[in-house]
DNA sequence: TAATATATGGACCGGCGGTCAAGTTTGTCT
DNA sequence: AGACAAACTTGACCGCCGGTCCATATATTA
């Protein structure tokens, strides 16, 4: 049987993650450095290292405390977004959350980027983000049943994967999250040939 | 009247970003330090900084160098990437073309990237470079053309930001790239309403 | 309390992007 | 040709980064 984390250890576990939180929503993510976040944490920098591993597990470990209320929502949660409504539907309702997810962790999501862009080993793709690679598992497996004939993998890919990307986290750092999930849909509903096309959803 | 660039000079410039271009093309970015450039090309690291003012630099040089001949096909050449076109054509005329230089850059657009990201400074977001700006700003005309209802500036940045992303990044370098210029069309021409959807084109 | 597994912290490492003052080369003008 | 100024080159140097290491401190168990 193994032995559970020590107390102090979970203290200074929460402690970090805490700092790190305040420290990038207040800064931009090359200003956050992991010594800074030691000492915002009063920690020593050995620390963390020993908690997370490394820069991009500090990082990973943020998203996936965020990333936990939406994940259940999928799998088991009411419709559109839980199983049961037809895949278009529920892809869309998925990007929007996405989308409300991303807006809230813009800072994070462009540390979570420039430290797997800084990292010592050069190994680490994208594909290691295990909250990365569900979702795209999960959006693109929604388009695959809606359109077997077109490249759900992607797809997925470019429809997930622009969240990541600058000119857009810049706009939800700024409140457009709107025009971002109105894009999305319409790019998705362009793709799964919704009839109609994207004027109705686009224009709000 | 201005004087001319020194001949030593022009001969270190043109060393500096051939020895960058080979080194990219056999490392990944990470390893190329802008003192390993500087060895190669048989220089000092200070002429490196002195020539292009920053790694950022560097990298958007040897960029601008390689997409001077796209942009001059786009505003001069034959249609459909020129002018005559409809705006749907043109479009993935161009984004095929950009698809096809972004296949034979894959390590210098994950280079700039990384480059962008690792820089002293802040404030250098990718709007700042103006190979990208100007592609934006083509491609988002094009879709404000054809379809004047849509955000055609954020279903730019989604369509070309995409390329910067690592999935389709790596794709590209590993040989895919006609799926994502397939993709890429797919979606462009569903979000701009194509009679008979993504089928025809997607499916090759 | 004694023993043991675990956690801690900060000096240390190699390497990075970037700076700068001092030395060298080039083009120009007489 | 010679002299002069402007342009260019250089590599030691700076501060900082992510990551390592291990002597020390602490929590847990018996």
């Amino acid at each position: 049987m193994e032995r559970r984390e020590r107390a102090d250890a979970a203290r200074n576990r929460r402690a970090i993650l805490a700092a790190a939180e305040e420290l990038l929503r207040e800064h931009p993510p090359e200003e956050v450095s992991v010594e800074r976040v030691a000492l915002a944490a009063g920690v020593g920098k050995g620390t963390v290292f020993h908690r997370f591993g490394s820069r991009v597990g500090l990082m990973q470990e943020l998203m996936s405390e965020r990333a936990h209320t939406l994940e259940q929502a999928v799998v088991e949660g009411p419709p559109p977004l839980g199983p049961g409504a037809p895949a278009r539907e529920r892809l869309v309702a998925f990007l929007d959350a996405v989308v409300a997810m991303a807006t809230r962790s813009a800072g994070l999501i462009a540390a979570h980027e420039h430290a797997r862009l800084t990292q010592k080993a050069g190994g680490g793709t994208r594909l290691a983000n295990p909250i990365y690679v569900s979702w795209h598992r999960h959006v693109s497996a929604l388009i695959a049943e809606a359109r077997p004939d077109v490249d759900a993998e992607l797809a997925g890919h470019v429809l997930l994967g622009t969240l990541h990307t600058e000119p857009i986290s810049s706009l939800l750092h700024a409140g457009e999250s709107a025009r971002v999930a109105a894009t999305l849909g319409d790019l998705a509903r362009g793709l799964l040939g919704d009839a109609g096309g994207p004027l109705k959803a686009g224009g709000g």
